[in-house]
DNA sequence: CCTTGAGTTGAAGTGAACTTTAAGTAGCAG
DNA sequence: CTGCTACTTAAAGTTCACTTCAACTCAAGG
């Protein structure tokens, strides 16, 4: 078996098919196809679904996720090291979400034995120095730019 | 000034009013209304706003915030100690994710190091003990319920 | 009284990351 | 060749947390 139909990425995945097809669409993966147009996926592919899915666990968007993709080569199959590179990339994204809760654990920490919780005097509520929770939120909850 | 119009709320809160009129809909705060229909705010509004805001940065959805104000007493306006309970419980559920990123990024740092990325041997790609991301991204991300 | 800025409503739109649906085709075992 | 499962597509639906829009009304200063 030299290729994998969409079923089995998936199962070795643990993607669904859905979401495979979608990330297609959205250049993330690629697929040859057979001569009835069914996918046919490349072993190489599944090291990419679970950098996405990795990623994805970071905090990263499909967006940023295609553009890391991108970065590959398109010559060859990627090695180990090109995928060290990718990995090494978020890193430090990691690391500055991390941070951030750790922040908000010690300040809540602070907050629950004060019980204050006000706008006035508790920083929590003042994320001035970007206070981003992490993951794919909605909108401006992780970018407040409109302040 | 006894009480807050919207838009003092809006400026006090750091929230926009379309989103204070959001929470109304949603039942997480409330208004009284002047002849003229217009909201007037309690000045003790000021810190469930704080608080829904500090809850959303712990990575709790709306619902669950919705769940714990409505813990609060409503014959009386709530305390420090009301405030500092309902704080409390976030405590765990930040901790466990700041865990689960660190735990994250520990294994990340493994992978870089070998580069293997494969979702037979690499534990990152196969979350199988709830490595949420947090956050309140898109559905099953993050309560990957569909496995 | 008039103007202007702030407030009101319901309904529809947004963005991310998918899933679901409907209607049809491929591939393979028997 | 039959029958079955797995596959194909485009388009529409879903969830969360809001925002935007249109068409209006209220409140306050000059």
């Amino acid at each position: 078996m030299e290729t994998l139909t969409i079923g089995e990425l998936s199962a070795r995945s643990g993607v669904a098919p859905s979401a495979l097809r979608f990330y297609e669409r959205e250049g993330l993966i690629h697929a040859s196809r057979t001569s009835g147009n069914q996918r046919r996926y490349d072993r190489a592919e599944l090291r990419r679904v679970s950098f996405i899915k990795i990623s994805q666990q970071v905090g990263v968007s499909l967006d940023e996720i295609r553009e890391a993709l991108a970065s590959l080569p398109e010559n060859r199959t990627p090695t180990k090291a090109d995928w060290s590179r990718l990995s090494a990339s978020w890193r430090y994204r990691l690391q500055e979400r991390i941070a951030v809760l750790e922040r908000l654990r010690d300040e809540l920490s602070g907050c629950i034995g004060c019980g204050c919780l006000s706008l006035q005097r508790c920083k929590l509520a003042n994320p001035g120095d970007r206070l981003a929770a992490g993951g794919t939120g909605p909108q401006r909850i992780l970018n407040p730019a409109a302040d």
